[in-house]
DNA sequence: AGCGCTATGTGCGCTACCGCGCAGACGGGG
DNA sequence: CCCCGTCTGCGCGGTAGCGCACATAGCGCT
């Protein structure tokens, strides 16, 4: 059984399961394709499925004052949506939306509650990827507290494009300032002096990364620190 | 060994906890003072000590930039310190420091694993803490991102007044400000404002809390937010 | 070619908060 | 009782981002 031809999986944590464990888990996965503006969760109710994405991107957005909100999580191929069940809770206080088209593998609550009873390595490797969440959710405050909208957005973008596998995307300044919590207005100028400094390109919602080390100059260590923060403990 | 004579404890996890658990983790835990200003833990190092407050209140501090730090998390009787080690990862990226003065009931992390290995129950109470403490920094990064000072401040004082058990205690607007991510003069404003409307009275450190009603009338929602997701999951 | 929708760019007055520097005011220790 | 350190209050000029309103520009559709 270990030394079963195994199919590499573009899904970090899943990658990281045991081939036994991964075997096992991926009986009750199911492929599904995440289409732009799709809403996999709402707050307040129960959480339905988990969702490991492959090339997609999840936005986990955090409503506040029923008019206002702001990104606090990005996952993609590096993670899941669906943490609180590894923590016994079948909810979650942020929206899920999908923000880059893409697939994912998922499966509904009950079904990953059994395999976690089942797989240790799953259980651990889940709550591990719970602490980054939890150690980006405190960055991201910080951040948005201390940081300039111009160095958030290439941040942002950079954060992107990482979990898009793709220098060009589909998003509209109208989108990135839902995300960041400012005015489009906010964006058009941030996006405009990141284009003038030759960083990227972007036309009517058609964004490309043209220089991506310049880019990391441009955004806050908070990138970095993300990054770091994912590969020590799952790296 | 159910029917022993059960001492009240004012912990609210440890008091969740089914009589010969608490027993039995009650024999690995010391009682501590904690002082003003003691650090408790500094973020890089490794977790040497879990914490349940039983007075005292601690701060839990996101350091950015090397200058600059915003509160992100603030820890009383109803919640500990540590909790990445339910996790199964022993270092945190917060400061966690004693902003007001009181005791705790302290473990070592190694022995505190050992307990968790053996007590389903309180593996379940942290993990659902985990996800209260998940919820509020979503909620604060975002409280952070789009309320007026006067409003966090009002907030912060309510959380602090819950876990400090008393409508006084002493905390000059110099940390205050520190802990909001603000110059102290923003917070002298907001105080004064309070003050003015016979919300609080303060002088030189010593604040006290007048009119309960009305300081969460001038907070934002986000102080009954987060005492909710703490209800749902743990009341 | 022309229409209309969506995306992007601009201008203007305003607010919250910043950095800096300084003034007053309270209170404990000598 | 006075001195000095700590805490609180204030002024001033500056900046990031706000709300609102409007102008332009690309693109698909007919």
């Amino acid at each position: 059984m270990a030394s079963t031809q195994r199919t590499p999986v573009s899904n970090q944590l899943l990658n990281d399961l045991p081939s036994s464990d991964l075997h096992q888990l991926m009986a009750g996965l199911e492929t599904v394709e995440l289409a732009f503006n799709d809403v996999l969760y709402v707050p307040g109710k129960r959480l339905s499925h988990v969702y490991f994405p492959l090339r997609g991107v999840i936005s986990l957005i955090m409503p506040v004052d029923a008019e206002a909100s702001l990104e606090v999580g990005l996952v993609g191929g590096e993670g899941m949506f669906g943490v609180p069940l590894a923590l016994g809770v079948d909810v979650s206080p942020v929206r899920a939306i999908v923000q880059g088209e893409g697939s994912a593998m998922r499966m509904d609550a009950a079904g990953f509650c059994r395999q976690l009873d089942r797989s240790p390595a799953l259980q651990r490797i889940i709550r591990a990827y719970a602490f980054v969440q939890l150690s980006q959710l405190a960055q991201n405050a910080a951040c948005t507290r201390f940081h300039v909208l111009e160095a958030r957005l290439a941040r942002w973008l950079l954060m992107t494009q990482d979990r898009a596998h793709s220098n060009a995307f589909h998003i509209t300044q109208e989108f990135m300032a839902l995300m960041l919590g400012v005015r489009r207005v906010g964006v058009t100028k941030a996006a405009t002096s990141l284009q003038k400094h030759g960083l990227i390109h972007y036309s009517r919602g058609n964004i490309t990364v043209l220089d991506r080390r310049g880019l990391k100059a441009a955004s806050c260590g908070c990138y970095k620190a993300d990054i770091d923060s994912y590969e020590r403990i799952l790296g």
